[in-house]
DNA sequence: GCGCGTAATTGACTAAGGTCAAGCTGGACT
DNA sequence: AGTCCAGCTTGACCTTAGTCAATTACGCGC
């Protein structure tokens, strides 16, 4: 009995969100401690997931949202005929599942990029908190709002950017979210393949090789396989805007 | 006395979501006629926006949810640089305003392509009546899910299609929605410009140009300025997945 | 009815990125 | 250690759509 009621605690303590490493970058950022035992309560528990396999598949019922405590994810939508894009990709202290929250049945797919430890949050639980814990709820609003800018750049970057200029903005977002998780902004380790990216960025995978080349000649990135790092930020950074002048110009002009 | 309460009936009347003619493709679809009185009284009333005129810009506080009644809307979000990407084009019964539901903050920004009616439901009144009538909670998800797959399926156009089947896609989901308002679907009324389809296409205004064109040769379509006839809808539906047949081998090949 | 300006079309040319094919690399599995 | 194979890289070539420039058509105000 008293093995049993340890067993718990260490549970409990491990899947905290108080004691998470993720504290600050997550749900609980800004909850005083009281409202934490109470979104705790909500957390049904970590969630281990492989390489390649799935969080949830389109057509699924909505039951959770899911925070991404280590590994990553990527979440797409899949067509009739089988081939996918790719809606995002999503590292510890992010969030998915947002999708299905409309409709109740996802539109969308979340699959582990590598071995993955994954916080349930079921939905009805967390109404219930939510609805009791305001600053709780708008941290959630927060985030889902940050999901849909996302989106927004994503759709302004496939229509209007040129290839090597997004992976430019595919690379600092991704620095940018290393710095926000106190990693190493300048030392990315990929975690999807070439093909993921290339998708991602509405490009071929052999377009995503040659960029890759062409900045390491540039002097700009270090490519090793999986490990890229970032030499001059400050060059990556400038080939983010690079389309900018001529679009600039334009508006002066009318 | 009595003039003042017929005006105010009229009022009523005519902003009255039981007698509008979108009855049964707006919010109200499928809610019984005593709960058609209370969404009533949460529409705070019709708006006339002239051509150009913004419904809201970026950064507005979010107030209401708007239903298109008649004319049509473009939404779209506007870099620091200040090219836009056109998110999506609105027609009567559509809902836009949904992007500020999460941070109470707008951001896009929503224009009238045309003289255009609207209906404004003011958030907090929405949320009362919302809570009351589940079928009317149930229909504003459907319709906001239906936005999310919609937005999807523009990100696999702009990832993955190339020019002549984005246009054909566009054209159809014009003539869909067209049909859904017991329109005739084979003749469309373009309120945007070559320029604003272009842009929400990713591609520039030269090549719409040349594509409707090409598809007046092959005897598809009939263009007459912002006229166009569907002359042959089995062809334009073939152009709409014509390079999918490459996708499909390499499924079955793996 | 007559210009004016914006929107749309058309043509010639160019460049960006896709396609195809070949080769390389590094890890997984005997 | 050796083989296999998916993932990645590289090169040669080609297609598509973008760019630039000129022209036409239309809607609007006078």
């Amino acid at each position: 009995m008293s093995f049993s009621a340890s067993v718990l605690d260490l549970e409990q303590l491990r899947r905290s969100c108080g004691s998470c490493a993720l504290h600050e970058l997550c749900l609980p950022a800004g909850i005083s401690a009281d409202d934490l035992k109470q979104l705790d309560a909500a957390v049904r528990g970590k969630r281990t997931l492989d390489r390649g396999s799935t969080l949830y598949r389109d057509g699924d019922s909505f039951g959770a949202l899911y925070v991404v405590r280590s590994g990553s994810l990527k979440t797409f939508v899949q067509n009739e005929v089988g081939d996918q894009q790719i809606l995002g990709f999503h590292l510890p202290g992010e969030i998915v599942g947002f999708d299905a929250m409309a409709s109740n049945r996802h539109v969308s797919q979340a699959e582990a990029l590598e071995r993955s430890s994954i916080c349930e949050l079921p939905y009805a639980h967390l109404q219930n908190v939510v609805s009791e814990i305001p600053a709780l709820y708008r941290q959630l609003m927060r985030v889902i709002s940050r999901e849909v800018i996302e989106e927004h750049k994503h759709l302004v970057m496939m229509g209007k950017q040129q290839a090597q200029e997004k992976l430019a903005i595919f690379l600092e977002s991704l620095s940018d979210r290393y710095v926000r998780l106190h990693r190493d902004g300048t030392t990315l380790t990929l975690s999807m393949s070439r093909y993921d990216i290339a998708n991602y960025l509405g490009l071929v995978v052999e377009t995503i090789s040659r960029l890759f080349t062409r900045m390491e000649e540039m002097g700009i990135l270090e490519v090793n396989r999986k490990l890229v790092r970032i030499r001059r930020p400050d060059l990556l950074a400038s080939l983010c805007g690079a389309s900018n002048m001529a679009a600039s110009r334009l508006n002066d002009a009318g």
